[in-house]
Formats: C-alpha cells, sequence, structure tokens
DNA sequence: GAATTTCTTCAGGTTTTTTTGACGTTTCCC
DNA sequence: GGGAAACGTCAAAAAAACCTGAAGAAATTC
C-alpha cells in the first residue's frame, strides 16, 4: 500500500480526496501547511506528495525543493487552473507532473498511478512466512495455493503488512480501513474482519502467527515470527 | 523497448525528460545540437525523434528536413507555448505530432506511445491464450478465427494486454478508456462492454479466463492462464 | 435520409460482501 | 468466585458489486 502525504489547506478538497484516496487503496497522511508538511515528510517514509501549490504560509514550491533536495520522493501540484507560472516552476523544482483544479478525482488517481509507476514506487511483493502478497495482482498466496480475499480483507491484510511490528489500535484500524466515507461502522465489524482474515491466512487459525491480538491495545502483524505463542 | 532520440539544449529538461522516459521503459539518448543529433541518428536505429525546435545553433527544422528526407523516423516536437509558426511549420515538414512547453510528461508519454503506435513502431502482436491481437492491423483473431470488435472493445482489449497481470480498478479503466475528453459515463457502461468483450473473445463467456473479474478491486488480464477458478 | 452499427443507459436479477446483533469465551481486577 | 471489559463466534439482514437483456441515442454507412 503505498503512503501518500496530502498537502493541502482547503478542508473541504482534504476531506474528499482523503476518501477517495483510500478507496483507491492509498494510505493517506494530510498537512496543512509547510511546516506541517515538511516534519511529515522528516518523520516518515511517504512514497508520493500531492502538493498543493497555494498554501497559508506560503507556496508549495518551498516545500517541493526542500524535499527534492534531500530525497526522490516523487511530487505532483495541484496548481490554480490555468495558472502557467506555477507549472513551469513546479516542473523545473523537479516535481514529476501537476494537475490543475478542478480535476476530476479519477484523473488525479491515474495521474499518481502512473507516477508512482514511473518512480518503481509501487512495491510488488510482500511477503510474511510462507504468505506471500503480489500487490499488482492482488494475489495473495499462503504456501502456493491461492487465497480468495474480499477487497476488506485484503485492504485490511495490506494495511498490516505495511506497519510490520507496529500494533495498531482498534481505532487506527476502523479509521483507515473503513473511515473512507466518514462513516462510523460497529466496533465489532473489525472483529469479524480479522477472524476471517484470520481464518483465510493463518495455518491455525485458533492460534493466529501472523496477526496477533495485543489485549487492551490492539492487533499486530508479527515482524518476524517468533516460535511460541505464550510470554 | 523502443528507442528515442532527445535533442534539447536545456540541461534541466534533458535530465527531467530523460529520466520520465526511462521511468516509462524507453531507452533514451540525447544530442544538445544540430549537429550531434544528425550524427546520432546516422550511426543508430531509433525509433522516435523528440525534437526541441529551437536549439542553440538554428532550429530543430533542419534537423526535422534532414531526417524525414532519408528516413521513416518518428518527430515529435517540442515548442515554446503559443508558438504558432513553429507548430504548422513542424507539421509541414512531415513531424507526426507536437507538445507545447509547459507539458505534463504524462502526457508526453502518451503522445509518444500514440505516435509509435501509429507508425507501428511498437510491438505489433499481442498474444494470450489462442487470442492474438495484431495492432498493426488491428485485427483480433481467436483460434485462427477474426473477432470483430468495436472501436471501444477493441481499446479495452488493447488497455488490458498493455497492463498484463495488473488489477486495473473500473475507475482507472473508464479514465483510461473513456474519460480521455472530460466526459462521464454510467458506471455500468464498462461493465456492459467488458460482458460483450467477454462474448468475443473468451471461449467460455460465462466462466472468463482471460479478463478476470477482482471483485470489489476491478478486472484483470490474466498473464498466465492458470487451471480453475476457486478453489 | 434510411438502415445499420455502435454506444450508452435503464431496470431488474444474481451473487458476494459487508455489517450487525446476540451470545460465548477469555482475561483481569475486586 | 463475581463481575466487567475485551475479544471471538455465528448466522442472518442489509448493502454493494456485478451481470444481463433490452431499448433509446448517437454515430456511420450506404
Amino acid at each position: 500500500m503505498e503512503k501518500i502525504l496530502l498537502v493541502e489547506d482547503d478542508k473541504d478538497i482534504v476531506e474528499n480526496l482523503s476518501a477517495v484516496l483510500k478507496g483507491e487503496g492509498f494510505s493517506v497522511c494530510t498537512a496543512s501547511g509547510q511546516k506541517d508538511a515538511l516534519k511529515a515528510v522528516e518523520q516518515e517514509a511517504f512514497d508520493l506528495l500531492l502538493l498543493d501549490v497555494s498554501l497559508r504560509d506560503g507556496n508549495g514550491f518551498a516545500v517541493c525543493s526542500a524535499v527534492k533536495g534531500s530525497s526522490d520522493l516523487p511530487v505532483i501540484f495541484l496548481t490554480a487552473s490555468g495558472d502557467e507560472y506555477s507549472v513551469v516552476t513546479g516542473l523545473d523544482l523537479g516535481a514529476e507532473d501537476y494537475i490543475s483544479k478542478p480535476f476530476r478525482p479519477r484523473e488525479l488517481v491515474s495521474r499518481i498511478r502512473s507516477v508512482l509507476r514511473r518512480c518503481g514506487k509501487t512495491q510488488a511483493v510482500l511477503e510474511i512466512e510462507d504468505l506471500r502478497v503480489d500487490t499488482v495482482r492482488a494475489l495473495v498466496t499462503k504456501g502456493g495455493q491461492e487465497c480468495f480475499l474480499s477487497a476488506l480483507e485484503y485492504r485490511l491484510l495490506l494495511f498490516f503488512l505495511n506497519h510490520k511490528g507496529m500494533v495498531l489500535s482498534r481505532n487506527q484500524l476502523l479509521e483507515e480501513i473503513w473511515d473512507a466515507a466518514g462513516e462510523f461502522v460497529n466496533d465489532n465489524t473489525l472483529t469479524v474482519y480479522i477472524k476471517r482474515l484470520r481464518e483465510k491466512i493463518e495455518t491455525d487459525p485458533q492460534n493466529p502467527r501472523i496477526i496477533r491480538t495485543v489485549r487492551g491495545l490492539g492487533y499486530t502483524l508479527a515482524d518476524e515470527v517468533r516460535k511460541s505463542g505464550r510470554m
């Protein structure tokens, strides 16, 4: 799952885009100003930066320069319509692409995909134990046998794989996987999905090795599989 | 892999474009002046020439004339924005297309692909199972029998073939096949087309092997045909 | 300008996924 | 042990995703 940092200070756009991108299977973080953006880039490893040209505390160019100076993180600018100057500047600063507002979400997604592909940021295969996830084909296999996951099961697994070793709280998971449209879902939905996922990917679903419960805190996908259950 | 010669003397552009094109799977050589360009064309066989109109040692037209005089190498001009005169001259000289700066990398890539296809410089025959697509003649056959596809059906199939193995989301397909002109189409249009395409190219349309549905994620064209469906 | 083909949409059906609520089990603390 | 919270299980209801056939628009062809 590719991580995108969206830097934009129009709340409506943030909300809308966030939902769309999550729906398309991206992991989205947001920042609303230059400072936040730079801090986020420093702290976390993103695969792509979606950068509004006009921010309250200055323009996006500064952010782009800073980022490009210290990494090869791909950048897509969001520009106001017909703002030729920004386009030129953006591309000069090494941005990979730009898109003018108003844009169709679909088109943006397609641009994002294209840029990610071009920059080789699309991680193709994730593995843990005898479980293999081919993210290009959306193909999950366990010991060579294909596991047929539903869309949400797949998304959940992907999120775990991209946060190996971290304990993910129930809330965090509900937000990331379900909150795409801003709705709330029953807390138990997550529990059910964990169960289903375990049934499909664990060797012994009653005694889960891959997705472990950390009582009171959440769930975690074992970074490396330790020998025994209990500690 | 198609070989492109990029003739341009702005170092930044060269660097940027080079990276983009390489990222998209092209082989790129560069030349910064008329002389270099002509020498390169003589010495190596390219599939396409990307030619800046304004070069330090004269304009790109001379290069174009020379090249067109002795070969059928396709040419795309890079022109300064709004420079109508160059556009006309370029096309008069037999150039296949032009694009004005500043341009979106993605757009250039799509133009390049389009020109290559038009000029038959791209892979001519695509195959899967007993299905053969001759992209030069736009001829599709299944087990020797011709399939009569409509323009959109053909475009859809081609897109699948060029993205073998990838799961393509409905949005992505709508964007690529339908949304090019900015219009929206009903989501079901895609569904209907998938059905029609399957009826024409699948051995058993009820049980599609070539274009598979990945519920919740999209469709995919199997890059190798696996034995069975469900397990 | 009528006929034909292609494209798009609609309405309805089928299947699968997603969500939920009721109830069981484990864990922890008093 | 009793009780409360956290987590697990199950099955049924609700919703979404996908498929299908037909019919109205739009474009092409003759």
